[in-house]
RNA sequence: GGGCCUAUAGCUCAGUCGGUAGAGCAACGGACUUUUAAUCCGUGGGUCGACGGUUCGAGCCCGUCUGGGCCCA
């Protein structure tokens, strides 16, 4: 099938993608497949290096085993030749060829087909070398799959860019990125243990959507040839959720893919992981202890402790029960001054003025509120801590405070400076819910990109009666980063990035 | 959106005052039966992101664009 297309070598390729192009050519015309159908593999490199820990040196153990791998390192000399192997997972294991074993013929087509790279499948006795490696004695080998790339460097960290973009080589490379591959559904599976713990219902809703709500974001906007007409990318899927609710799966959790039409940087991503809970009868209260063991869970699951290390290095201490600070009484501390939700926006401004903000004049009093919070308490942000009582003009999906005027019942979660999650107790009156989306789509407008639309069908779910309950998102990607202290492009396996000029 | 930094060999990076393009790893040829980023001898490899300008002469100076990073909003 491949035998006969002896490929043209293009001679504008830099040198080395030529040479390995010309070897995978040589190999065919001398009748060996370069792509083989299956090679031998009678185990994995993880299997063995568990099995023989702690041979002494040069040891033969008369165990013979087919294993396979990515040569990382070559190193030939006249008549026993040694490879490194590794595999995905990173685990590695030493190969050794020699003369005697293989034969004239074996050893010289190592020496020249084999590159850095190369996926090779070894027949032979596990033994320890004599200075007491545990290696693979071959009495074969076969080409599994021939490289026709060089690896970079494998000791100099590929640049950001490179590993972005071809994150196939980071994973080969580099064992954080590795590790945080494998992170990720370790972290998922945890999330959904401590929801099934709980009894909540995991449910999948839509992500094209004819109507975009449940947060205020720009959407990404598609069209439908079928149906003719506009459709958008979900950026939260929190008013299907509800209707879930009424439908009566009281606890209710989703973990999928949002996607907001908005700047990237180093903790935003257009499309990211979101994990988003219901629970009956609940509160924010009731909501908030559901989220912190989430995190707690995760954390054990990933670190087995609370306690979790950085890519820096530094431990942070994710135990126990978590700070809460007054979104309010912060702002106050901060200014110098009482402010409440009600103070006046021109008091606001002053304040804001005065400790040198740039006010942006589409800014509603609460978020003005807000900004002025980010910018005196943000340093108070560190360790997990719990923001209570946020502005109601800026949340019109969350219920009044049951005391404090002009506040609703929502915190959200910050860990190392960032936003982590987000609780409330949900508003379930349909006229206020009503009223609060029809200011919404007045100040769409007016030109709010982030306002969210009337939903008539969702106003009608909540007419028929919702229970009272608590609710919460939370980003997996950033919880990752917490977890991790990871970039959340770190965390993504495949960030969007513009494709490459030629 | 604004500011700063950045783009040179397969990878990671140097490149002085504007005067023939450099290193390590990798590659190629040779030696070597216990190496661990093997070692030793030898060799090759470049559209210096793209386009334009200044200059006798540009990797370097200027402009525009593109990609990437950081900070601010």
């Amino acid at each position: 099938m491949t035998t006969e297309n002896t490929p043209a070598v293009e001679d504008d390729l830099p040198e080395q993608l030529r040479i390995r192009r010309e070897k995978r050519a040589g190999l065919l015309e001398r009748g060996v497949e370069p792509y083989p159908v299956a090679v031998d593999r009678t185990t994995s490199l993880k299997a063995i290096r568990e099995k023989y820990t702690g041979l002494d040196i040069d040891v033969a153990t008369g165990d013979i085993e087919s294993l396979t791998g990515r040569i990382i390192f070559k190193r030939d000399t006249g008549k026993l030749c040694f490879a490194t192997l590794r595999e995905g997972d990173g685990t590695e294991l030493q190969a050794m060829l020699s003369l005697d074993k293989v034969g004239q013929d074996a050893l010289d087509a190592w020496k020249s087909d084999i590159d850095l790279g190369d996926i090779v499948s070894v027949t032979g006795e596990i033994i320890t070398s004599k200075r007491g490696e545990l290696s693979i004695l071959a009495n074969s080998w076969k080409l599994a799959s021939k490289s026709l790339r060089p690896l970079p460097n494998d000791h100099k960290p590929m640049s950001e860019e490179t590993r972005v973009r071809m994150r196939y080589v980071d994973l080969i490379v580099r064992p954080e990125a590795r590790a945080a591959a494998r992170m990720r559904p370790q972290v998922m599976r945890s999330l959904r243990d401590t929801f099934n713990n709980y009894d909540f219902i995991e449910v999948e809703t839509p992500m094209l959507q004819v109507m975009h709500g449940g947060a205020a974001a720009r959407p990404f906007k598609t069209f439908s040839n079928a149906y003719d007409m506009d459709l958008y990318m979900r950026i939260a899927p929190e008013l299907f959720l509800k209707r879930c609710v009424v439908g009566g799966i009281e606890r209710v959790f989703e973990i999928n893919r949002n996607f907001r039409n908005e700047g990237a940087d180093s903790s935003h991503s257009p499309e990211f992981a979101m994990v988003e809970s219901y629970m009956s009868y609940g509160d924010w209260r009731s909501i908030a202890d559901v989220t912190r063991t989430l995190i707690q869970n995760a954390a054990m699951a990933v670190a087995g402790s609370h306690v979790v290390t950085h890519a820096d290095g530094s431990q942070k201490d994710l135990g126990g029960t978590w700070r809460e600070i007054s979104l309010y009484d912060a702002i106050s501390n901060g200014v110098g001054e009482t402010v409440t939700a009600l103070t006046p926006y021109a008091d606001l401004k002053k304040y804001a003025e005065k400790l040198g903000m740039k006010i942006d004049p589409k800014w509603v009093t609460g978020k003005l509120a807000e900004e002025i919070f980010e910018h005196v308490a943000s340093d108070q942000l560190i360790e997990p801590t719990f923001v209570m009582g946020y502005p109601v003009d800026t949340s019109p999906l969350v219920r009044a405070h049951r005391e404090t005027p002009g506040v609703v019942e929502k915190w959200d979660l910050y860990v190392d400076g960032f936003e982590l999650a987000t609780g409330y107790s949900e508003l379930i009156d349909p006229v206020i819910q009503r009223d609060r989306l029809v200011e919404q789509a007045q100040l769409g407008a007016k030109g709010d990109l982030e306002a969210m639309q009337v939903d008539e069908d969702f106003l009608r779910a909540m007419e028929f009666g919702m229970p009272p309950m608590g609710g919460m998102g939370m980003g997996v990607d950033r919880l990752l980063m917490a977890l991790t202290g990871l970039g959340i492009r770190e965390t993504i396996l495949f960030p969007l990035v513009k494709p490459e000029v030629e």
